[in-house]
DNA sequence: GGTTTAAAAGGACATATGTCCTTAAATGCT
DNA sequence: AGCATTTAAGGACATATGTCCTTTTAAACC
């Protein structure tokens, strides 16, 4: 995929899960009041979808963009339970995608209810590094739950 | 179990998950603080647990306590694991409860990433009302990531 | 390369929420 | 019932964050 390429597009149903070979990806939603949050960054060796579009083969109301030019295997969800409903092992992985996903969220609802600003940032910073150079400071305060300003001025205290 | 009984301690190895047949769970952390931080809230017919250490089987850093006297229908690690090794249907449900926790943890991220204190409490007030009355003031705050001060600020312009 | 457009930084003020306390209710215990 | 202890409410002030703009910087385009 080209930088800027969409894996899936609100309103569409997912059809495929992926795990990123190569470059990175953000995943974003609209809230109640039309602003785009963005709900996740997933790097090389994770796997990225609209889990919940994908699971429930509802629209979905994520969107998922490529940050750079990235490499992606891919698998469709029809495959998926043809896998599943044949082979005991593609169900234990199915389980272990769900509970992965399950945890990154978990994860990231602890950080939401219990840091600061800047100590979101700083833990993003350090586990994500890299893809904060990748993306728009409007997209990395949303993930946060701060605004641009806000995050300006968290900036601006640590280059200090 | 009895109201104020533990389902699972802080440090301990969730060794069941259970369903609630009857009654309600308060889950709940400590946090870098040493702050009672509420996890969750749950209710008759759903799904209860520690679910990373049980998952993970290990040292579960959440706590669940009944809110009042309940009634659990449980499985134990073994046992289920036995049931995955045996049988697609039970891994198929293995699956379906990861996917439902992930669910439940997206929805509560998304809430605490864009609702005002406010939005928050009426919502909780909607979703699990009956449960407000059988805890304190501080663990609904907590779970709304708020002060008890806000939580109070935020019940006395309701109750105008 | 210079102009246009978008993105980020930051000033000034408003608001929400937090902190620290005190007071008032409610609950538990003998 | 009456005292002790816990829990909730709320006042006063401090701080963090938001809103609305303007300025600066960077990126995109011809």
């Amino acid at each position: 995929m080209k930088k800027g390429d969409y894996l899936i597009e609100r309103g569409k149903i997912c059809k495929e899960i992926a795990f990123i070979n190569k470059g990175s990806f953000r995943t974003y939603y609209m809230n109640d009041k039309a602003e785009e949050i963005t709900a996740c960054f997933r790097t090389e060796m994770s796997i990225v979808s609209s889990y919940r579009s994908f699971v429930l083969q509802e629209p979905s109301s994520l969107s998922i963009k490529a940050l750079e030019d990235s490499e992606l295997i891919v698998i469709n969800y029809e495959n998926l339970q043809n896998l599943y409903a044949r082979s005991m092992a593609w169900l234990n992985i199915g389980r272990l995608i769900a509970e992965m996903e399950y945890m990154n969220m978990e994860e990231y609802a602890s950080v939401l209810n219990n840091e600061s600003a800047k100590d979101k940032y700083l833990r993003l910073l350090k586990e994500q590094g890299e893809v904060i150079q990748k993306t728009t400071v409007e997209s990395i305060a949303s993930y946060l739950g701060v605004t641009r300003r806000t995050l300006s001025r968290i900036r601006q205290e640590i280059s200090t």
